[in-house]
DNA sequence: CTTCTAAGGTTTATCGTTCAACTTGCTGTT
DNA sequence: AACAGCAAGTTGAACGATAAACCTTAGAAG
């Protein structure tokens, strides 16, 4: 494969010469020389070697996508379409601003220095909810990163949020709407602050309004996963003190309405579901599902973009985005008399 | 970050004892010196730049995962279910065996081509369907690949196949078993080779067996993707002149359910429906769909454990595994009386 | 007529590793 | 005593690019 020299050899330039036409360096060839040099460049198909560049210029146009390591019994990362869909977007807008993606799930903190010095990583997208102190061993790493799920409570930090608090709120509103008054809150266990807080503070909102107590009988920690779902779905069918559930993702809620109508309990006849994301899969359910509608592949690709905007030096970029939510009305809830 | 000389420094003795060390290097350094330097590497959180390793060595230990890109509107590669399962599987063997993984969706050979020179990628994990002539363009470079889905006929060509006639004759003479004579086929479009020719030669065998003829009006050409193969459920819903489907992906029977119950028409008791690959969307469809089982993470799995074999010299390895298929009863299948 | 400046380059060091070719001191053999 | 052979290193040149500092020439300015 042809190299920097062999073109600048053909042309009968510097190799100096030839890296400023690559990288578009401001003024110092002759316009002519640039067109021969880009010429020889395209005839003799020549690509630049990145680890080369990354090694000397310390830059190496590659984000890594990390996650924190979900065993593959429990569903996987790649297996959770609501990440399929991160993916999708922030695997877009790397693609347009030519950058490289590693994605890996990190299990131990070594790990995570591994991938980052091996590698050079200009910077880190994270997903998924880590262990609490991930945050601080981050930051101690000098690698720009942006938060998405794992949420921090400072201003600086960038992250792309959602208005979960809202969409919690929401989703318990509308159950109480429809007449609803026992709402049971199912998803993953909830820590100290992140989505999962957020989502839950909108639950409790949503019922002190209609003066009614949080209970916590009423309060379900289960992984992300059909199978944990199902499961659960069939636990529930045999109580029989509520009317409602608020799942914290569309793929429990998925999953719950599975168990139950395996346990013979119908929705929404019997029991209303709410669930959130508005991913494909709630569109596939029967009922379809009434669920907190999110732009995940938009959150993704915005993520991405904020991140680069960062590393580009772009100080007028926001470090700090929530996106909006909204109530999305399908067949999944019943209003009681 | 501590550098090999910054190893070599503190312990006193020169960089390449040091690289010995890491690598292994076979009897060239004295047992106490590997103890030194190895607790030095350890103190002092020595992690080796792999992007210098590369340059020098011409091995990246990154393998590239690269699909053809599917453009959002049509699902996307990351959001398509069945990808998500075989990146699970790539992922978790990459991991474990210490190689890093890149993932993209290539449109243009050029794409392709700066992939491969930029990060002299040691292998390509080659997923999803490709135009025809892609696959002699690769065989041009010199890299190695292994084949998922973009069968090739070939022994000596890497290849993940899995045994699709025989899936696609299962499902096709299930729904002949139980009294169904017009069955109509669904799945992207038919190649000269690879999964869909071997799926649809298998439905042939089926009809043949049973003496009815292949008919041009019953093979539906679509895009893998819920939002075109509901809308194919709407448009099938208006012919009354059929009564099975087999659709080649699960996520393709789970829009035509879809599309079909909006239309007013039920599964299974108008029409039934056998579905290829028995990903979990296939328990969350009500009906519960009857498909051809394959085990798609192990499948990841396999690709990923061939190519590194191959890739680490060990002649042994197979090139060509066929993985088995198994039929999986579930609901939308009615027995005809 | 000298000096300055800008355009358009070139030279050389460097990034962190690996690899092939040396060196050095010791042991054992004949 | 001479020397082969080996263990345990060392040295210096790559790998392909970039960055900083330097050079050369023509024309403008004084």
């Amino acid at each position: 494969m042809a190299t920097i020299k062999d073109i600048a050899r053909v042309v009968g330039v510097s190799a100096t010469t030839v890296s400023n036409v690559i990288r578009g360096n401001p003024g110092r060839v002759s316009p002519e020389m640039i067109v021969r040099i880009n010429q020889t460049i395209e005839d003799m198909h020549y690509v630049p070697n990145l680890s080369a560049r990354t090694l000397v210029s310390n830059a190496s146009h590659i984000i890594g996508v990390i996650n924190h390591l979900v065993p593959p019994e429990v569903g996987g990362f790649f297996q959770d379409p609501f990440h399929g869909a991160l993916l999708a977007g922030i695997e877009t807008t790397l693609r347009e601003r030519g950058y490289y993606m590693m994605v890996r799930t990190i299990d131990t903190e070594p790990e995570l220095l591994s991938l980052l010095s091996n590698w050079n990583l200009d910077g880190l997208i994270v997903t998924g909810i880590f262990p609490s102190d991930f945050y601080s061993r981050l930051k101690a790493q000098s690698v720009p990163f942006i938060l998405i799920d794992s949420y921090v409570d400072s201003e600086n930090e960038l992250q792309v949020r959602l208005a979960d608090k809202l969409g919690g709120y929401l989703a318990t509103q509308h159950l109480l709407e429809n007449g609803h008054r026992r709402i049971l809150f199912c998803g993953p266990p909830i820590q100290a602050q992140g989505v999962l807080r957020e989502r839950f503070d909108g639950y409790c909102q949503a019922l002190a309004e209609y003066g009614l107590p949080v209970q916590d009988a009423d309060i379900y920690g289960l992984e992300i996963g059909l199978e944990q779902s199902t499961a659960l779905g069939l636990e529930l069918a045999r109580r029989q003190d509520f009317t409602a559930i608020f799942a914290t993702a569309d793929i429990l809620a998925a999953g719950l309405i599975s168990g139950l109508n395996e346990a013979g309990r119908s929705v929404p006849e019997e029991i209303s579901i709410v669930g959130f994301d508005d991913l494909n899969i709630a569109r596939l359910t029967s009922p379809k599902l009434t669920t907190i509608h999110q732009n995940v592949v938009q959150r993704g690709s915005v993520a991405a973009d904020m991140l680069l905007s960062v590393l580009e030096k772009d100080s007028g970029a926001p470090r700090n985005i929530v996106m909006p939510i909204s109530l999305v009305q399908r067949n999944s809830v019943r209003k009681l008399p």
